[in-house]
This record gives structure tokens, C-alpha cells and sequence, in this order.
RNA sequence: GUCCGGGUGGCGAAGUGGCUAACGCGGCGGUCUGCAAAACCGCUACCCGCGGGUUCGAUUCCCGCCCCGGACUCCA
């Protein structure tokens, strides 16, 4: 058993690839990493882009795991509507989820707390699509407003933060390390302050950040000694990672749009409130581009995971040639390294789809050949076992995805391959499934086992097999000519034959 | 304007101061097949954006330039 590897990521904070030690270990001895995940805003669906994040926290927890290490993860959902922009018309902002339910698709919902709900729901059921590990807590900040008003109070009692007549500010130069992690130390940079100010001309700074906004009107308030309003945006991730990981954490991930202000914002409130450091490492994911170009409603490229994994007929794109099997798409959205801008075009989802066969025929004879169990060697285990090592040898090296991938699906054409040369023992079928579950356990392609569910029946097969008997008799007959017309009828019905020694296959064509 | 990343074969994408620049897809040739499909075997970048520099030697380090993407303002 040769030693395992240490962690190693690219930490933002050094701009370097570190060795990642947990500070904590758990009651069994095991190193104990204490992660923290930025998660979605709940106003509409999450899209592909998100999941490219989310997929990195993923990767991160499977490795950790098979490392042997044991892993706190913690990934939030925020529910509470913020402000888009405060250059619109009226001056004031607007809130996202506010405009999600005025939206059209917001027509569905009776308030925002349905539609959050709403989204909240569908976000949960396409991660479990991708075959995303449940965190170990989901927080949702409007189940934590009491924590984020407490320790709104907590920081103007240490000075770092005061009351105007809109809201609670954090006063960043009560803070001097600002801008550690983003590299925006330079105030004068930074004239229009950050998200939320909405022009409060008694900001003392132009950078100070709202924690608390007064706001009587606003669709989901709570009462707090500063009045009526709803917390800051940033406030709910520090509070919700303290709560659920304790004062400092190992690791703190997202989006590179979260770096600044959002993070940066994080680390100023958590370490003013209990002067402990926050995060010792951090790590950020780069964007998803789609066919070179940054995902967006008006480029018609802004594909969420339900886009790519439902027929049409029940919301799919046609244009994207849904449905794609759900596990495809995790290949193909994890294929590329997490810390490059990755561009995923029609050709990634189509080549993804391919690899991912790979692993449903290894794992589909793997499984036949348990059942048979038929007498003989191990054929597979020192290769499998070479394989396995690469792929966690290459995650544990910054989540080398590509290497990790090449290894795992070199494993799996191991199988495939001495399967067909002969029909595996029980003994190479118990190694090829060990592996398989390992390959598995850290890059979660290979999934439960079965693909997709098969079509209804909706009447094709009985058609298929008649036309099939009878090309069968033509083809006995060396009339080749009638044999390939009722080929080309089959295929007008979206069917492909495989001759095969056993007899004619058919499939439904992609 | 300031700050980050990236530019590798037809496409996607690893990697390294020097042995044959992973892997996947595609393409080409072959085996198999009545013909196909599938599968299998083989081939497929005299070269890593451009120009300099450091070095015995750079795709890999440094400088400049060009291009792409991102952050600085809501965004994973």
C-alpha cells in the first residue's frame, strides 16, 4: 500500500498550489478538513455554470475522502433576495428575487418565499442529478437571521461597524488587511464602493459594505434592533461557516466573481468579529464559457443542467441535443482544471457522452461476471490497481482532472478489453469492481450502474424485432438486397443493428 | 485605467528546463463483416501566440508585444 499523497491546491491567497493540512483531526485520528462552499442564489435555476463550481467543492470532498481524511462540508443556499444594480433608473436597486417573481416565470410563484422554495428544490434535485455528494449541512440564510444579527452587533460593539439612517456599514479601514485575498488594496480604486451601498451618503468610506439595510419595503424582512430590514449579503456565509466549521475553517471555495467583493468582504466581518484568522486556504473556480463565449440569456447560451438533461418535450433544448445523460455532463464539465477558464462547446458534451459509455459497458460486464463467476485468474487487478493510483495521485495534485480522467477511462477500456478476449472470472470481475467503485467514490462517472432508464415502451421494439426475424430469413437467404432495405427501414424508425455472432442488437439512435 | 488567468495537433485538454509533448474526440489505414455498425490494431503536433533575453539547452524561467477570458459593479 504505498503511501497516500498530500493534498495539494491552488490557494488563492498565496496565488500558489499548497499543501493543503487540516488544522483539525476528528475523534478517529483521521486529519478532519472543515470546507465551506459558496452556494447559489435561489431566483431561478442554477445553470451549468454554478455546477462547474459546485462540481470543484464535489471533487475536493471525494478527494479528501479518498484520502482517508475525514470531511465537514458545509454548502449554503441563499434564499434572501440582494440588489442587482444601483445605477437603474430609480435610483434605489432592485432586488433579484423581487424581479425573479415579477419576471414572467415568476408569474408561477405567490411570493418570493415560494419561488426560493422553488428553486431551492430544483437546485437540490439537479445536484443529486449530477451525482453531487449532500453536503453535511445546507444552511439557508433566512434560517440564520438571528446568528447574522447578532453578530451585526457584535462588530459595531468592537467598532469595526456603524448604524446611518439606511442601514449597518462594516468600515473597511477599521480592517487594514483589505484586499489580502482579492489584491484590491487601493481605496482610491475602489471610489463606488461595493454591492448593496445604493448611495448612502453617510458611508464613512466608500468601501465600507452594508451588513444591515433598512428596508421597510422589502419583500422579506426581520426585525433587528436597527428596525426593519434584511441582512447583508456577505454577512450570511462568515456566520453560517462559523456557525456549522467553528471560528476558522480549513478551506473556503466559489466562483472567481466571488473573490471580490464577496470573500473579501467575509474574511473583514469573521476575523474583525473574533480576531481568529477565518480561512487558511481558499479556492476559487474559473468560469465556464460556452462555444468561447461567457454564458448569457442574450447569446442563447445560458444553459442550465435541466436545458441539457430533459427530453424537449418536457423542457430540453433541441438545440443542444437534450436529453444528455446527466453523468455525461459531469464528465464533461469537470473535464477541464478547475483553476483555467473552461470552455465547453456542443463537441465536449457529444465527446463526454462517448467516454461516459465507456464506464456503463465496464461496469455492465463487470457485473454479469460477478453473477457468473466463472472460474480462473485475476487478470485485472495489477493494471486497475496502477490506474486507481494515477487518477488519485492526479486529483490530489490540484484536482487534475484531465490525468485523473485518462487514467480512470484507461481503467475502464482495461476491463472492457480482457472482457472481450474472454469472458472475465470471478476473481478479475471482483477486481474490475472494486475499482469501478473506487473511480467512483472520487470522480462519481460511473454512478449507480444503470444508464438512463429505458425509453417506455411505447410499441417500437415489437415493430423492430418483427422487421429483424425477417431480415434475419433474408439475410439466411444471401439476399443482401432486401436485408439492407429493411436495414434502412429500421433506421427511418431511429434504429441502429449491430450484427453480432449471437444474433442481430439494436439500439435507439442517439 | 488597475488587478488576475489563459494562448499547446482538426477540436477539447494535460505536461515538462534536455530522453519518442499525456489522454479523449475526430480523421486516415487495417482486421472483422455479404456490406455495414460495434470492437480491435496501427498512424495522425520536426513542435507548444509573436519578438527578444537567461542557459550548454526553453514549449517550460525572465522582459516586451498581440489576442482571448475574468475581477474592479449583480454574477458560480
Amino acid at each position: 500500500m504505498p503511501a497516500t499523497p498530500p493534498l495539494r491546491l491552488t490557494n488563492t491567497l498565496s496565488r500558489s498550489a499548497e499543501t493543503v493540512e487540516p488544522a483539525a483531526t476528528a475523534p478517529d485520528g483521521r486529519p478532519l478538513l472543515r470546507f465551506y462552499s459558496c452556494g447559489p442564489t435561489v431566483y431561478s435555476y442554477a445553470h451549468i455554470g454554478n455546477f462547474r463550481t459546485f462540481l470543484t467543492a464535489d471533487l475536493v470532498v471525494r478527494t479528501a475522502a479518498a484520502l482517508g481524511w475525514a470531511v465537514r462540508y458545509v454548502s449554503n443556499v441563499t434564499d434572501v433576495g440582494h440588489l442587482t444594480e444601483d445605477d437603474v433608473a430609480d435610483g434605489a436597486g432592485e432586488d433579484k428575487m423581487a424581479r425573479a417573481l415579477a419576471s414572467k416565470e415568476g408569474e408561477a410563484f405567490e411570493n418570493v418565499w415560494d419561488l426560493a422554495r422553488h428553486y431551492t428544490t430544483a437546485l437540490v434535485e439537479d445536484w443529486h442529478a449530477l451525482n453531487l455528494l449532500e453536503p453535511d449541512v445546507r444552511p439557508r440564510a433566512t434560517e440564520h437571521v438571528r446568528e447574522q444579527i447578532e453578530a451585526v452587533e457584535g462588530l459595531v460593539e468592537r467598532g469595526h461597524a456603524y448604524e446611518t439612517d439606511d442601514g449597518v456599514y462594516f468600515h473597511v479601514p477599521s480592517f487594514p488587511s483589505y484586499g489580502a485575498l482579492s489584491g484590491n488594496r487601493d481605496a482610491e480604486g475602489l471610489v463606488e464602493g461595493t454591492r448593496e451601498v445604493v448611495r448612502d451618503d453617510a458611508k464613512r468610506d466608500p468601501r465600507d459594505f452594508a451588513l444591515w439595510k433598512k428596508d421597510p419595503g422589502h419583500l422579506m424582512q426581520w426585525f433587528s434592533p436597527y428596525g426593519w430590514g434584511f441582512p447583508g449579503w456577505h454577512l450570511e456565509c462568515s456566520v453560517m461557516a462559523q456557525k456549522y466549521l467553528g471560528e476558522t475553517i480549513d478551506l473556503h471555495g466559489g466562483g472567481e466573481d466571488l473573490r471580490f467583493p464577496h470573500h473579501e468582504c467575509e474574511i473583514a466581518q469573521a476575523e474583525a468579529l473574533t480576531g481568529e484568522p477565518f480561512s487558511r486556504y481558499w479556492m476559487h473556480t474559473r468560469f465556464l464559457q460556452v462555444e468561447g463565449e461567457k454564458m448569457s440569456k442574450s447569446k442563447g447560451n445560458f444553459l442550465t443542467v435541466r436545458d441539457l438533461t430533459l427530453a424537449p418535450e418536457d423542457g430540453g433544448r433541441e438545440d443542444w441535443d437534450a436529453p444528455l445523460d446527466p453523468l455525461a455532463l459531469r464528465l464533461a464539465l469537470v473535464s477541464g482544471h478547475y483553476a483555467k477558464p473552461f470552455n465547453l462547446t456542443r463537441k465536449t458534451l457529444s465527446d463526454a457522452a462517448k467516454n461516459r459509455q465507456r464506464y456503463v459497458d465496464a461496469d455492465a460486464a463487470t457485473r454479469d461476471a460477478l453473477e457468473a463467476d466463472r472460474p480462473g485468474g485475476d487478470v485485472l487487478a495489477d493494471a486497475l490497481d496502477a490506474a486507481y493510483a494515477e487518477a488519485l495521485a492526479a486529483m490530489a495534485d490540484d484536482l487534475n482532472t484531465p490525468v485523473a480522467l485518462a487514467a480512470a477511462l484507461r481503467g475502464a477500456g482495461d476491463i472492457l478489453k480482457a472482457h472481450r478476449a474472454e469472458p472475465l472470472s470471478g476473481a478479475s470481475a471482483h477486481s474490475a469492481r472494486t475499482f469501478l467503485d473506487n473511480v467512483e467514490a472520487l470522480l462519481g462517472i460511473v454512478g449507480a450502474g444503470a444508464p438512463a432508464p429505458p425509453a417506455e415502451d411505447d410499441g417500437l421494439a415489437g415493430q423492430v424485432e418483427a422487421l429483424l426475424v425477417q431480415r434475419t430469413e433474408a439475410r439466411a437467404a444471401k439476399d443482401w438486397a432486401r436485408a439492407d432495405a429493411i436495414r434502412d427501414e429500421l433506421d427511418a424508425l431511429g434504429v441502429e443493428v449491430m450484427d453480432t455472432p449471437s444474433g442481430p442488437e439494436w439500439k435507439r439512435k442517439a
